[in-house]
This record gives C-alpha cells, structure tokens and sequence, in this order.
DNA sequence: AGTTTTTTATACAATATGGTACAAAAAGAA
DNA sequence: TTCTTTTTGTACCATATTGTATAAAAAACT
C-alpha cells in the first residue's frame, strides 16, 4: 500500500476526483472533437466548475493534451500487455484487435472510434504539439507491433526473411482502418471480419 | 462546346469564381478542419464577402457539405479512370495509393492528408449527415476496389477462391494508413514504400 | 476562537462567431 | 434615360466562448 491519506492538505476539500474528471473531459472531446467542444461542455462532464477547471489542468488544450497522454498511456499499457503474452501471433494479433474494438465500441453510448483519430487528426495541423504527440502514439503502436513481429521471426513463428517493421506497419494499417470505419457506422462484426482477415495475410504472408 | 455563355443574367455580375470559391473553402476547411474554421476565414479564402457566401451556398454547414460532395465527386472518379485502365492489377492498386499521395502532399504548402478522414470523422459524431456522407464515401471507394478485383479473378490475376469484398476492404484499409500518416508528419516516400508492400501482400496472398 | 490556506460559486468582461438588414453598385431591359 | 434585377459592401445584432475577478465556504493550524 502506498500511503493512502498521508496528510490530509490544508483548506477546502475538492469537490471532484480528478481521475474521473479528466475522464469525463476525455469522454466529451471524444464524442464532440476538440474544436466543438466549449468550457461549458467540459464543465458539465468534470462537474467542474469553470475556475476549478483551470486551476486543475490549465486552459482547455492542456486539459485535451492530458486527455491525450492518457489514452495513449493506457492503449501502450495495454497493447504491451497483450503482445507480451505466451500466445501464438496470430491470436496476439487478433487480440490487439479486439482491444481496440472494444474501445472504439464501448459497452454503452454507442459506437466512437479511436479517440486520437477522432479528434487529433483534426488539430494537428493546427496546433504542433498535438500533431507530434499523434505521430509518436502511432509510431509507439508501431514499434509495439514490431517488436512482437521481432520476437515471432527470432521463435520461428514466421520466416526468417520477413520484415518486422514492415509487418508491424501493415498491422497498423488494420487498426487503423477499424478506428476509421468504427466511427462512420460500420457493424463492429463486420470489422472483426476484416481484422480476422487482414491478420490471416500478414501471418499468412510471412 | 456546350454553349458557352449563354446569355447574359440579368444583375449585377459576380465577383467571384464559384468553382474556385468552393475549392477555396476546401482547402481551409482541409487545413483547419469544420470547427475550427470561421466564417471571417471562409470569407478570406473565397474572397466573397459573407452575404454573398450564404447565398451561394447556404450556411457553413451547407459550404463543408458542398466540399465534402466536391472531394468524394474527384476522388471516385479518379480512382475509376484508374482502376479501369488496362494495367496489370498489382500496378494499379499502386498508382491510386500514388493518386491518394498526390492529394495528401500537394506540390506546395505541406502535407495535409485525406479531406474526409482529416476533417469528416471529427464532425461525424456531431453531425449525422456528415457521418453518412462520409460511410458512403468509403463504401464507394471499397466498392470501386471490390470491382477491380471481381475482374482480377475473372481475368485470372487472382486465384478463383479469393473474394473480392474481402480483398477490398484490406486495399482500402491501405489507403486510410497513408491518409491518416500524411497528416502526422510521416514522409511521402514512407508511406509509399508502406503502400508497396501492402499490395504486393494483397496481391501474393491472392 | 481566530488565522491561514485552498477550493468553490457566482458573476463579469472582452472578444469571437454565425447570421442578417440595408443601401449602394453594376449590369440588362424598356 | 429610367426601371428592374442581382450582387456587393458595410454595418450591425444576438449569442457563444474563453478566461478571470471576487467573495463566500470549508477545511487545517495556532
């Protein structure tokens, strides 16, 4: 246990968990996108009011770049958790797969894509920093990917004259056309169905 | 020659090119996404001031939809020219992902990505008329592929027991990688040797 | 109890934004 | 020339939006 309550601080208790608040904040600029999303919004989602808005996170783009560095930490976390696994490729493969479904198809609210698809790839030809954190979460997935292909090529799980790097872009490619097409309607079986089979070409492939 | 001014109209003549005003509100809509784009800029980029924005298109909504029906307009008919040509299958798969680069990194002013992927998919959740727009768009690109690779089979390009949809679906998935990764900073020759090796998979695995 | 510290709640200011009213301008028609 | 038609240009309105000032509230400290 890691000291829980070491010292209780000196004024006025919070009023909100800052957890769930930026949760909240995420869940709107998820569904809304970065730009059409107010204060107001955010102050209903957080339960923030507006001054404690900015005392906890700053202006409304540190509070989306927080956002940002949260599902990204928490899509490495559990990607790297999935492709460490003892499975063999394709299963790892496929359930990588099923991890980003289920994000991008969540249990209640209705289907909304890849958060950073969704809404980065909007801002990040107006704001830099958006767009190179972008670039270094696909690149992250990327290299996750690799290094699974790597590991599959050293046990023999595919051929010796593949390219990890290459594969690991290709399976990117699957997932992001899933974060795409999740968000304009399509049936999450139906892209199941084409990560099942995308996953079969590369392995198949290789 | 189809008649070619016909008759005079009768008022005041305009001041601007309506072709090059819509493609004008395009390309800073493309830039700075829906949202994030004001009428000011609108008018700026058009060079019509804004009464005579509304009544040539309508509200920013009517505008960002009339662009988004002009780039779906180009882009299918460019990928059928191509695709219908005579070329060898592997060789024309490549040059419409070589057609999407041409989009995505224009000779001047910097990459910035696929139109609909970059700016719809933010507005889709806001806006279900966009988000139709846009499934369409992506179900006529698939369909496209999918035609191509129905004539593949018939002309023995590909073995009997592929399907076409399926084969489709994964081309497409091709293209969303490269229209996504050109609006993050990732450089053109990558993004072609990405879409080299994703065919030439399609195509071995076929 | 009184002081200090931190957060909350309300209100407000400055600007940005979408959209429109209205008169002047530029053309053809009579 | 005079009238009609259509577009332009400016100004304007109502609202939305971002960000902050200020005082009350809730806790610990002395």
């Amino acid at each position: 246990m890691v000291q829980k309550e070491a010292k209780k601080p000196r004024g006025r208790p919070r009023a909100y968990d800052p957890a769930q608040a930026l949760a909240g904040a995420q869940e709107t600029f998820w569904r809304q996108g970065y730009s059409a999303t107010s204060l107001d919004d955010l102050s209903e989602a957080t339960g923030m009011n507006r001054p404690s808005l900015y005392a906890a996170f700053g202006d409304k783009r540190a509070l989306y770049l927080a956002a940002m560095d949260d599902y990204v930490a928490a899509a490495q976390h559990a990607m790297g958790e999935t492709l460490s696994s003892d499975a063999p490729l394709e299963q790892a493969l496929l359930q990588v797969c099923d991890l980003a479904l289920g994000l991008y198809f969540p249990a209640q609210g209705g289907a909304r894509g890849c958060f950073l698809i969704g809404t980065s790839l909007a801002e990040a030809m107006n704001d830099d920093e958006v767009r190179e954190k972008l670039h270094a979460a696909l690149t992250g997935f990327d290299d996750a990917f690799e290094a699974r292909f790597k590991r599959a090529r050293k046990q023999g799980e595919i051929a010796a004259n593949t390219k990890p790097a290459v594969l690991a872009k290709l399976a990117s490619a699957i997932i992001h056309t899933l974060a795409l097409r999740s968000r304009t309607g399509d049936t999450r079986a139906s892209l199941r169905a084409t990560a099942v089979a995308g996953i079969k070409m590369i392995c198949a492939a290789s």
